[in-house]
DNA sequence: ATGAAAGCGCTAACAT
DNA sequence: ATGTTAGCGCTTTCAT
């Protein structure tokens, strides 16, 4: 052993090659063998056929047991040709919201026997080429694509596909497609006509990006509510944000920079435009609720720590629903191809009126 | 038509049954004859391999071009007893923390053309028996595992296994399994240091779930720093936390609801219970850092939305090293096994310094 | 540079 | 109830 062998030897404490040998793989006929059945019992055994003897269902379990036998799941996918998996492709940026609904696909997914397979689309074109690959080579059964970023053409692209699709918060313009929506529309209202209700004047909105179906509803929402209540906006008391923290804090301290007034209240959009808006107005030492009332919209973690007034979006259950419409398409079961859950307003402090957390 | 078939015709409109025909798949026998080649060559242009003369390479690319050919995940999988794929499996509760990390990995493994598939420990035996099947099952070439709820059982089954595995904040104790830690100790030496170095006097620490990892180094960084300030704990301010957010408004509730006089300054050892502390002093009106200074650890999104200082934990960049690590022991690659990433302190105006964001 | 053919491990007719 | 066997779609020696 020369000098290099023992400096390999000494590394070798801390750095690792990959894989070594593999120990061959134990299969159905290993497993048949074992029990002195066929492959084709041994491949009933596992997938719980009721037609196999009770005495020869116990042989072929002890041989499993015994050989330490696991299902290889691309040749049961290639066989079967179905993966009981389903793809989830979220956008690049998060508001907080993506892993409450991944959590809530997986939990039905999980009830279903089904596996999770997730990608994140950036939103340039190559990403949703590479997404639309991957998930399309077979695979995943069917495929749940979240809203943002998502351009249309790719929805369309990838329904062309015989792949069932779930849509999560975007519209379907087509018919192939199934889509989990919120009520941004009443939501929108119940935060306005609660904003209205607390005697509030001057109501600023904190909008959001054009062209964005949640941006677009939620603002609906909000005539909706000032008509019924006879109310007018100030055109200059309605803000153009994007929806990111950023937006809010830097309208709002340009606002207050420039010296203007504050508004008796205002709903941001969404919630982290708000805590972007509380943030500037924090350092402007002023105070919510006191200086002016706010409200969110979505219900992120974050705004229960802060105390935001917001209106509730079940991320959750949209992820629950949606994996629900996703396998139920896969094996065959009816699914109501729109679906709109409901939103909630969610009173905490920031709008003066302590109440339910 | 019927009735019924009426009836059935109207719902369709809203209800749809799961796949259709499928449209016979594409496969590389009906490429190789649309080019007059051998399957054995529309193999190699599909993974562009250097022994195929240009002129049928390009024959082939029209053909697949053509045929809209796709090449199946599945059958690749199984003939070349790889999946591409990484496992990542989370704890079921989460601090906001396994988004950021998930993106890290996601990121890497995007890079080196690997996908991901999740799946969530609720923590429960059959749970873990459950993400082991799925995750054995030849499904994916190597697991990331995320730590909290991952019994020291479950992550030995799984490495018995031949799959290379890489532990996310966890230590090692098997030296065939990878692992990437932060620095508990230097980041929690930190903020205590920095705590003491503002000249407070009763400093009280908020501490985690004994026999967790974190929060018995985080609380020996603590010892440490003070220790070398000469400064002693008062043990009355060790609150025994659990790093939820619930226990650190619980135990500030009562600890005021007590009417015992609150510490000059708090390091609690999780953001979640600092905000949760924050929350309780706010509905006793008292203010944070006016009437207390406030430490937290991790750094998750909301922490920038409170001001709170606290200690950063690189999460996006765990989750890249332990995705590089993952890929590299699958490939084959040298890795190294133990990796401990640097933490910050990130000043913000919980401790009444103002300063970076 | 290209082709023939033998699997990869499992499932599902079909037969018994 | 159980066995035989023909694939599922792709990769990969081994020839040529």
């Amino acid at each position: 052993m020369d000098v290099n062998d023992y400096m390999q030897d000494v590394s070798d404490t801390i750095l690792r090659d990959g894989n070594g040998e593999q120990g061959r793989t134990v299969t159905v006929l290993d497993v048949s063998r074992q029990s002195g059945v066929s492959t084709a019992t041994v491949s009933r055994v596992i997938n719980q056929s009721p037609k196999v003897s009770p005495a020869t269902r116990v042989r072929v379990l002890k041989a499993i047991e015994k050989l330490g036998y696991m299902r290889n799941h691309s040749a049961r996918a290639l066989a079967r040709q179905r993966t009981d998996t389903i793809g989830v492709v979220f956008p690049g940026i998060d508001s907080g919201f993506f892993s409450e609904v991944l959590k809530g696909i997986n939990e039905y997914a999980v009830s279903r026997d089904y596996h999770l397979m997730v990608a994140f689309s950036q939103g340039d074109q190559g990403e949703h080429d590479r997404v639309a690959e991957y998930l399309q080579a077979g695979r995943v059964d069917a495929l749940i694509l979240m809203n943002l970023g998502m351009s249309d053409q790719f929805v369309r692209q990838a329904a062309q596909r015989e792949l069932p699709i779930v849509l999560i918060d975007r519209p379907v313009k087509d018919a192939r497609v199934a889509s989990v929506m919120i009520d941004n529309r009443s939501g929108a209202d119940a935060a306005m006509t609660h904003l209205l209700g607390l005697g509030h004047q001057r109501i600023a909105i904190l909008a959001g990006p054009d062209g964005t179906i949640d941006a677009e509803q939620r603002f609906e929402g909000c005539q909706h509510a000032a008509k019924r209540a006879g109310y007018a906006f100030d055109k200059d008391l309605i803000w153009p944000g994007n929806f990111f923290w950023e937006s809010g804090y830097e309208l709002m301290n340009h606002w207050l920079d420039a010296g203007k007034p504050l508004p008796d209240a205002m709903f941001a959009l969404n919630d982290p435009m708000a805590m972007g808006v509380m943030e500037a107005m924090h350092e402007h030492s002023l105070s919510v609720p006191d200086d002016m009332a706010l409200v969110g919209f979505d219900d992120v973690q974050a705004a229960r720590y802060l105390g935001l007034t917001t209106v509730r979006s079940p991320m959750h259950e949209m992820g629950r629903i949606a994996s629900e419409a996703a396998i139920n398409l896969v094996t065959g079961g009816r699914t109501q191809l729109e679906q709109v859950l409901a939103t909630d307003l969610v009173v905490r402090r920031s709008c003066g009126v302590e109440s339910k957390s």
